[in-house]
DNA sequence: GATGAATGAGCGTTCATTCAT
DNA sequence: AATGAATGAACGCTCATTCAT
């Protein structure tokens, strides 16, 4: 069992690498037997480890988003004041990059491994709401609103790094100074506010 | 001539329709087969129309741009201050909602129309730049940077205000709010900053 | 009506020219559309001259073989020996030439507007009538066995002068001379001999 | 690859049949759909087996040919007088009969695999010289003019074995004589004969 | 009566997925 | 467990034929 497990994550994991690179690579979506010829198996092999094309595309995106989760991980984010902890996860998901962005095209938003992504999710999360308990954010946006907003910018500083329209500490630094400075606790300023 | 134009447009505009419905409707994308049933054609005669899957796509996400774009004209951008202006786009683009939402998850983000596309990218850019030059936005941030960080968050109102997770309104004032926030001119506040 | 007859012959003979000159030129068969523009009326026009593609090359053939039966009916056959008519039959067959043949291959044998081909076909029956009746014939092959047999060798006769394998005299000599020394009544040769 | 070869003939060999049997009855030629169902199988697959309609029908008449072919080989023409020889290809032909005419009206005379048809041409040039050589056919004809007249009578046998106007034996004499006699060396006998 | 457009059937192809060995 | 072959659905295209103006 551990030797057949031993050889089973070997595949798995040659087959998760021609992937990557394809979809890394070329602009057109690799075919399944592109992917298995890339990955040096057959194509009915693959489907013995991947039953799906779209579940091929969920464990590469969950893979990608262990590591990244893992950067996370060992970020602190807990230690850590939330402004500071908002841009370590701005610049861990900047870094990530071209892989992310990659992914998310081919999966449409919100598809993508559902279970694994909350692991990160959870941790952004706490820190959103520590940020709305000690007042860094104000209180007109929830914590679900703020984890939105911030997904999508964070999304926006994958793009930004990946298409090398700015560098990866760029694009962090840009969007962590806009969302910090977008959701700050204020006074009257006289600007749109959601009611 | 005049005739046939007008005969032509009436059935690519009920093609496109049908294409439009199946698409919001359905979760898998609908085969050319699909589209031309609900549309009440032939296939051989859909292809005389549309000669690609992706053309077709192409068209309808014009289509899609074209009307929020006669929207945008009439919403007087260069009329109001700058934060009102934001507040218009933002409310358009949230209202054009699910078509918008559904299209780009089926065409990839940025293949959508270019030469269309660019009329609202104008519209916005110029918007940009005169918040720039008025003093709404902080002088470290370029047009350029606004303006995809602005898209970026225009995406999530659309999708927000398609998934039903806020209303359409809502989700407008929303993004506006934390992006006029966000890239407003400033003293000095401690927060990051991009370099 | 005369008039519009008229216009009605040209365009219709317009149309089996070009037909004609299409079959006889390139190798693959040509499409309507192809006849269409090549004749400068519009598909939907040809169809109302020839409402089937079948049609038209019936017409077609039908038209090659009046001409080679206007030619039969000049050749006096009844006025001359059945051998010498049959010399003339394979003469004028073999002058006919790359027309014939272009069509048969088109229609498949037998399919030649039966009614059109049936005057040549009653033509030839009398004068192999005649030669048995005479002699000419040995008595143990029917007049329609001899005119299947002298239908193959025209034929025959007509594609060797089409291809140029052989002038349409030198076919014509050939086919009439086996023919004729073929089914001519003998005596006692040992040869095999239908039962 | 032993097992794999069988099978993949064996599947051939299912596909050729059925096509055989839809181009037999049916008067209209099949679509590749109708023999996919026909054989049992997938269209897909029958296009893995003959990517062509073209090829299938090439591969149909090959077929068909070398059955032939091999008839005629174990016919030991070079064994008996040419005469006998000549009698022997005729019946061959006659039976090979309905196959062989369906065939010809798909391809257009002269499409039929041009090496296959080769090893029947060349047993019959053999034929036809060694009766040239002891003097069974006349000399004023040459080898390819005998082997063109054999041809398009062989043709008639075949077609009128397969329109059951005469039984394949009756039309086998019957073409075996007409052709003997027709060619065999003679005297003067005031016939008209090729310059 | 002539035409442009529409139709339906078939062709040849790709590809995700399944079957049988 | 790995594979070659099979499957079915769709794509993009051509063409004979029909419809509506």
């Amino acid at each position: 069992m551990t030797r057949s497990t031993a050889i089973h994550d070997r595949v798995a994991g040659a087959i998760l690498d021609a992937a990557a690179d394809l979809l890394a690579g070329g602009g057109e979506p690799p075919s399944m037997g592109e992917v298995a010829e890339a990955a040096g198996v057959a194509r009915a092999t693959l489907y013995r480890y991947f039953p799906t094309r779209e579940r091929l595309l969920q464990d590469l995106a969950a893979a990608a988003i262990d590591a990244t989760a893992a950067r996370l991980a060992e970020a602190d984010l807990d230690a850590v004041p939330v402004a500071e902890g908002i841009a370590r996860v701005a610049r861990v998901v900047a870094a990530a990059g071209s892989k992310y962005a990659a992914l998310v095209s081919q999966l449409g938003p919100g598809n993508v491994g559902r279970e694994d992504e909350q692991q990160i999710k959870t941790m952004i999360q706490a820190l959103l709401r520590r940020g709305i308990d000690d007042g860094t954010f104000r209180g007109d946006i929830t914590a679900d609103e703020l984890g939105f907003l911030l997904g999508s910018l964070l999304e926006a500083a994958a793009r930004l790094a990946a298409e090398h329209q700015a560098g990866a500490e760029k694009a962090a630094a840009l969007v962590t100074s806009v969302f910090l400075h977008g959701t700050q606790r204020r006074n009257q300023d006289g600007l749109a506010s959601p009611s």
